[in-house]
DNA sequence: GTCTATAATAGGATAGAC
DNA sequence: GTCTATCCTATTATAGAC
């Protein structure tokens, strides 16, 4: 029998909980042991490239819980007010009402910014893409939807940022909430 | 004779780029000593409390030339839309360009945090203020000022996150030009 | 003031027992 | 599969020479 899926599923959730906090540096393999409840050598029999390789693996599985929880949505059929706010919705979730960082903002830094250049870069074109999608189907122009579709992912990075800094996740919910309403502003 | 203020001023430059660039724990005694040219005993000579202290004295340091370079033209007389520009050009400057993160954003990270909670909420309410009064001045309501006040950082902060992840720096040019024209928009 | 040398500890990674 | 024990290196920090 092959080891269940959801398992690692578990552990990489785990795992991507202190490098979303920590970031790359910051999270240390006592930490990731800890977080995962294992020890050291446990973690190396299930990432035998080490940290390095947790951090990719975290990266994919923030991937595909990020499409499922906040694009799957926008991408449905459907009124585009309602797709826009379950997508809002899914990212109070995904980001735990500004609690919790965002892996492009923490994982983006020195040595990791370098190591996981192309899958971060790729989140973002994804993310990106479904949003044009979205603000085409609204009525924008295709030069106006991808303007809007950055201006979104740029607003939620820096109220993430701000809530952070300022300790304040009020910052992120109000954001969060002026985005329910801008879709109009942009045509 | 006393210790003369630039020499000390120089230093705070260099470690500063280094804690802008890979986050409090990311800057090792090594990166920080080599980045200001002495030996990491050197160093604790000038900072007797450490790392601790050099992240303490930069944040200070960087608050300063914040105010002074970008800061400062908004606060001045003359035309609003002239002290917007001015201030862009100080930000496009001072981030050079997209491509030198904001240590509201490295250094607010994991233990940094906690260790900075206060200089980092005091420079984002001075920027906000700064702002705020900006808005009010170009006829927005007290209200309208605040949020556009909360939206520009909110944008600044984004666009930096975006573009080092993206490893694109247009990200942040194209979000600094936009910032030049929504004042109008949010009246 | 700055350096070399060195301590003390933490971090990443592996060996081998169970 | 997980653990204890261990290794090696990097990191923070200090002592003491110049």
């Amino acid at each position: 029998m092959r080891p269940s899926r959801t398992s690692r599923e578990e552990i990489l959730q785990k795992l991507s909980q202190v490098f979303r906090r920590d970031g790359y540096t910051g999270a240390s393999l006592a930490d990731l042991a800890n977080a995962v409840g294992l020890g050291k050598a446990s973690l190396y029999q299930k990432f035998p490239d080490g940290k390095a390789q947790m951090g990719e693996e975290v990266l994919a599985e923030i991937g595909r819980q990020f499409d499922g929880e906040v694009l799957a949505p926008v991408r449905e059929a459907g009124p585009i007010d309602r797709r826009l706010s379950k997508m809002l919705a899914g990212l109070r979730k995904f980001y735990e009402d500004g609690k919790l960082p965002c892996a492009l903002d923490t994982l983006s830094l020195g040595e990791a910014g370098q190591l996981y250049r192309h899958p971060l870069s790729e989140a973002i074109r994804h993310w990106q893409e479904a949003l044009t999608n979205l603000g085409e189907e609204a009525g924008l122009s295709p030069a106006k939807a991808a303007v809007w579709a950055e201006e979104v992912v740029i607003s939620i990075q820096g109220a993430l940022v701000l809530s952070r800094a300022a300790n304040d996740p009020e910052i992120f919910r109000r954001a969060v909430k002026r985005l329910g309403k801008c879709l109009a502003d942009s045509r």
